[in-house]
DNA sequence: GACAAAAGATACTAATATGGTATCATTAAA
DNA sequence: TTTAATGATACCATATTAGTATCTTTTGTC
């Protein structure tokens, strides 16, 4: 089980990178610095700002940059993107089946777990992790 | 992302009945029981007998009961069966990419959020579910 | 002893999610 | 006009999970 994906992780790195920088970076320099396959790079480049966290320049002389401040990039922001729903399980049994779906002793734990992954997640940040 | 799996919640299941039931339960049962297809029910069944969770007797009028107490088969153990080792992330550079493995801020909040995950696992076990 | 009903073993197929590639079109600076 | 960048989109590869099929072995019952 993953937390996180390879896309996302990939995707931190990038936003971590660029909010360093502060300047516009092309997806070679960024395939550079960061070790990832070129066409995957830039598929995650993007899908972020396609999604409005990054600000993308075409032509020559392009590249990306942050479209906000770093502190204002939650990282399930970017896992919701890359993931969708961050959810830690659904009930397997359909509703019809399942006779106790109100009762569901495990659903209650999974769920409280759930939430408390969450309050973590929520703190986390682009500023954060530089 | 899933916490749990099918193959861990169809065994969870048929834990939970068997500890209701304490009586040897053929396949068939619970099968009818939980509504789970009858040979994926089998292979699950198959594989705690041969973990030792369940005790199983073969031959006409065989079937499964817990081997041992519901206090004592825990969550954590059913997941790591089905799912293996329960991680929520891995690094995914090559520690000869990224620089900054030990510093890395990600990597400790993944963990803090993990020691926090497996806290709450730890606590359930059938027992608790029943 | 023959039969039937159970589990054991094992190999195979299907579906889905994730990871990754390839190609062509569009833009804009030099 | 060329070139170096991103945009759009379609495709392929791989791994994991889910599920099926088949044959063997065991054991109670008639």
């Amino acid at each position: 089980m993953k937390l996180i994906t390879r896309n996302t992780d990939y995707a931190l790195r990038a936003l971590c990178h660029l909010a360093k920088q502060d300047k516009v970076v092309t997806a070679p320099e960024l395939v550079r610095a960061l070790g990832v396959p070129h066409p995957f790079m830039r598929k995650i480049l993007q899908r972020l700002s396609q999604e409005k966290i990054l600000k993308s320049y075409k032509g020559q002389g392009g590249g990306f940059k942050l479209n906000k401040p770093a502190e204002e990039i939650y990282l399930m922001r970017i896992m919701r993107i890359f993931q969708g729903n961050v959810g830690l399980n659904g009930c397997f049994l359909k509703k019809d089946i399942c006779p106790n779906k109100g009762r569901c002793v495990l659903r209650k734990k999974i769920h409280a777990i759930e939430d408390s992954v969450y309050k973590q997640l929520r703190e986390i940040n682009i500023a954060v992790l530089i």
